[in-house]
DNA sequence: ACGGTTTGTCGAAGCGCTTCGCCAGCGTCC
DNA sequence: GGACGCTGGCGAAGCGCTTCGACAAACCGT
């Protein structure tokens, strides 16, 4: 009999496969995983009905029976201050690796909040959860440690027991900065950070990188003044006006924000302080926008590209149940452009 | 016999709450899905039961079983050229509105090409398609028509037969800015549209809106002038220049590329030229950033949330075999703010 | 009181795949 | 030449869920 006769789906399946290359339908499935070995004629008359009949296999069906979606699930932020297109080098980056290995990417946004997680990874559609724009006590952490799942975070928080994070070392970018700064022969330096909102959130790479330009600044002998910095141009001109206001005599600036650095350059235009002659300017800012800028700008980038594939591939090792490092620090590489050129010897500086 | 023994998984299944509340596991998928009366009392019993073993359904068994998967694919563009903060916002809000229709989504970026869509929907990874960043020609658009899962399109390509787009009215947008700009007096006006690439690229909004702007402009007996606009300010200068030396006269802007805004108002700025007293700007771009400009900025925003809340919304109704409408335009609406103001009565002008 | 309908529940048959155990056929080694 | 190990392939038992048909029980009108 034909049974209760449900609509067939019209793919093709597996014994539709087995059927034509005339094999047991573990045959084919082993051919198509390489789990076992299967001889060269079977494994090419198998192959060849895969193709001609265009199977693919039913993603349901092989995440019900291996236990492996191969799904991984991307949390982004949505959060306000955040570098749009930061995150999406980063989300993108993230989707090629994973196809790389053979998983696809689901996006998640953190506004459905803990709940969110719970049900992705309670009903094993994903395999692995991949977290971004972490903070240093974020509320996730807890969550991810109890979740019973892999999980990755761009990010470092505070406390990093029993978790694996990856990310640019922030602190050592910071620490660049001022180094490339002070061996120019800056003595009066400023970091203009990223906005209030990120530093009360807590995020890490905000607090990192600002202790980085504090510790080299001390270490070298440079004083620098940090102030947080919105992302508009009104803003950001007060912010500048504020600073040579301060200290009349700074001689370089670092400028965290990446959509501060615009601004940046128009304000300092009109205060008359041309780049790099009077002020040098050192961004923490994707090469590509460091390169359009005029002057170019020497730069620290964010390696999204770099960190998307590490928190993939980690992933996947947690996934396959190895071990992974707690914490992947990525080494900052400053860019020499034109934003930044030796001090000028000041008068007043150089007699002190 | 304990059978052979597989390691269970951990998560409580069907069976287990089945079991727990005293009932058939069809009575508890009955419950769960609602496709069959259930009476009160079963029901809260079942409830109960989930809530306390902390149930939740196998996303893959329930794909399988049901032949549908509740994700969705969103496939975004990497493309050069576009607006990336704009791109997230139709991220975020599809993401959302997915959710609410108990629904995920699978991020696909197009750099998998065709191959990704045919893996995708052929392996009933996800119920329907979303496609963003569609041009006039879209070599994706031949794929979808043959896909055989449902699609829905945010953009609108040339021969729209047999699909399902969404997009804001761009014609309309480029007339509504003409039209106030119109009203205020204004007599010769330019576009700074959106980069080169994305012209070339036969990108449908931007062609679209050039196309209402000049069309507007024509029927208002305004005199309007349309060049592309790179995304760098010092290319934005370098056209705002070229501009007024070929149109000294020119009284208003419209900006459609969200990233030249900023590098507009400074290039005005250096050229000496008041905004609004002596020149009008529109934008088109998300209210947020028109709201935080200097002025504020009379804009019409891209409604990205409804957009995207309407393709899911569309798409849903195309996985429930429901029909659609091929196109959806809406309606834009344009916000006036500080940027604008009447045309000075300029004797030259008047004489004429 | 009796067919007829409605309501609520159950059992079982898959959905399409992976994986385990099994075995036939062969060469190999004392 | 029998015990042994490999190789390559098969069959079947699920994975956890949905859905269909069946069927008691309750409710109707007459």
């Amino acid at each position: 009999m034909s049974g209760r006769g449900r609509v067939p789906s019209g793919q093709p399946t597996i014994s539709d496969v087995a059927r034509h290359a005339g094999v047991a339908v573990s045959t084919v499935s082993y051919v198509l995983s390489g789990k076992r070995a299967i001889s060269e004629v079977t494994r090419n008359r198998v192959l060849a009905s895969v193709r001609l009949l265009g199977y693919h296999p039913n993603a349901g069906a092989r995440a019900l029976a291996s236990r492996r979606a191969n799904v991984i699930a991307l949390v982004l932020p949505l959060r306000s201050g955040i570098q749009v297109p930061v995150v999406m080098q980063f989300a993108t980056a993230v989707v090629t690796s994973a196809r790389s290995h053979d998983h696809d990417v689901l996006l998640l946004t953190s506004d459905e909040g803990p709940q969110g997680l719970h049900r992705i990874a309670a009903g094993a559609l994903v395999d692995g959860v991949l977290v971004m724009d972490v903070e240093l006590h974020d509320v996730r952490v807890p969550l991810l440690r109890q979740l019973g799942r892999p999980s990755v975070l761009i990010g470092v928080p505070a406390d990093t027991d029993g978790l694996t994070c990856v990310d640019l070392d922030f602190h050592r970018a910071g620490q660049v900065c001022v180094e490339h700064l002070a061996s120019l022969g800056h003595r009066r330096i400023a970091l203009l950070g990223a906005p209030q909102a990120v530093y009360d959130r807590g995020t890490g790479f905000a607090h990192r990188t600002r202790a980085g330009v504090v510790e080299a600044a001390t270490r070298h002998g440079v004083e620098a003044v940090t102030l947080p910095c919105e992302e508009n141009a009104a803003e950001v001109h007060r912010r500048v006006v504020e600073l040579f206001d301060r200290q009349p005599e700074l001689s370089a600036l670092v400028v965290q924000n990446e959509a501060a650095v615009g601004p940046v350059q128009a304000a300092l235009a009109a205060l008359g302080r041309r780049v790099p002659d009077d002020v040098s300017v050192v961004a923490v800012c994707p090469d590509q926008f460091a390169e359009h800028a005029n002057p170019r700008l020497t730069s620290v980038p964010v390696p999204a590209e770099e960190i998307g594939r590490q928190a993939v591939s980690l992933l996947m090792r947690k996934v396959r149940d190895e071990a992974t490092p707690q914490v992947t620090l990525l080494e900052p590489q400053l860019t020499v452009r034109d934003s930044t050129a030796p001090a000028v010897l000041d008068d007043r500086t150089a007699a002190r």
